[in-house]
DNA sequence: TCAATTAGTTATTCGACATAACCATAATCC
DNA sequence: GGATTATGGTTATGTCGAATAACTAATTGA
């Protein structure tokens, strides 16, 4: 099957690759039993503690109904608490709990020994070069 | 918000191009009526004339029976015609129709020129070393 | 020849993501 | 200060892409 024209295209190849490392993610995130969005919002909340629900959602790209939902399962799970939010009375301060700081803790040792595995044909000088200009496109 | 830790994930970085880019692509291809998957799929058929459902499935990681919906369009839009596989009795063979070869031209230089554009921040050798470096992880 | 495999299809389910509508609080502006 | 508008959060629902199960017809191969 000649392929040769989708691969000059850049958006096949980021989209082929992404979904690679992301594969991989996830099968070294089973063992916390998180996907990919329950991860980054998690860490986001590890490393913004008091952050907002609101705020989770414009950094991630996420609707609110939908974080409403991931939310909701991190307070089950005791992974997350909400507090009322020190300035605004609508809104609720995200924190980890113990629990779940130790959990984060480890997810994202996890995450980056995963990432490295995904690309382990690259070597660091071009892991680097690669998230710059990933970060050039999207940032 | 701090988003340091997440940006030095490899796997966040390349999700979050990738949606950049198709984001873009999406736009672009609107006026052709084809989603991403539609595009690579027709592109396929176009740089592969006569080969079967199976193959296609294979090249782009999508189920068959999701590949039966998509050729099902294809072929009511005119674009894609089935003939009986010449040695295999099971399979049918798929090629372009007159109009679905002018659409699938079209589509790939604006395919092109929507990847230029999503990546405008980039420089054309950036643009390749790019292109080898995602090449090399899911390759 | 006959069991196992493969190409293709149908019907259905699951899950990610989006929309509409709503309440409570905040901010804005006469 | 009070009415209006905007915002944070929530519920219910809809849409669409992707996955599963089960089937037919044709091929392969032991």
């Amino acid at each position: 099957m000649d392929a040769a024209f989708l691969q000059s295209l850049l958006g096949y190849n980021a989209r082929r690759a992404s979904l690679a490392i992301i594969e991989q993610f996830h099968v070294d995130m089973a063992k916390f039993d998180l996907r990919p969005v329950d991860f980054s919002v998690l860490s986001l909340i590890r490393h913004n503690p008091g952050t907002t629900s609101r705020q989770l959602c414009q950094a991630l790209n996420i609707l609110p109904p939908n974080m409403v939902v991931f939310l909701k399962s991190f307070e089950k799970r005791q992974l997350v608490e909400r507090a009322p939010h020190p300035t605004d009375g609508r809104a609720m301060g995200l924190t980890l709990t113990e629990s779940g700081e130790a959990l984060v803790q480890a997810a994202e040792k996890t995450a980056m020994d995963s990432g490295l595995k995904a690309t382990s044909g690259l070597t660091e000088s071009e892991r680097q070069t690669l998230a710059r200009l990933l970060q050039k496109i999207y940032l």
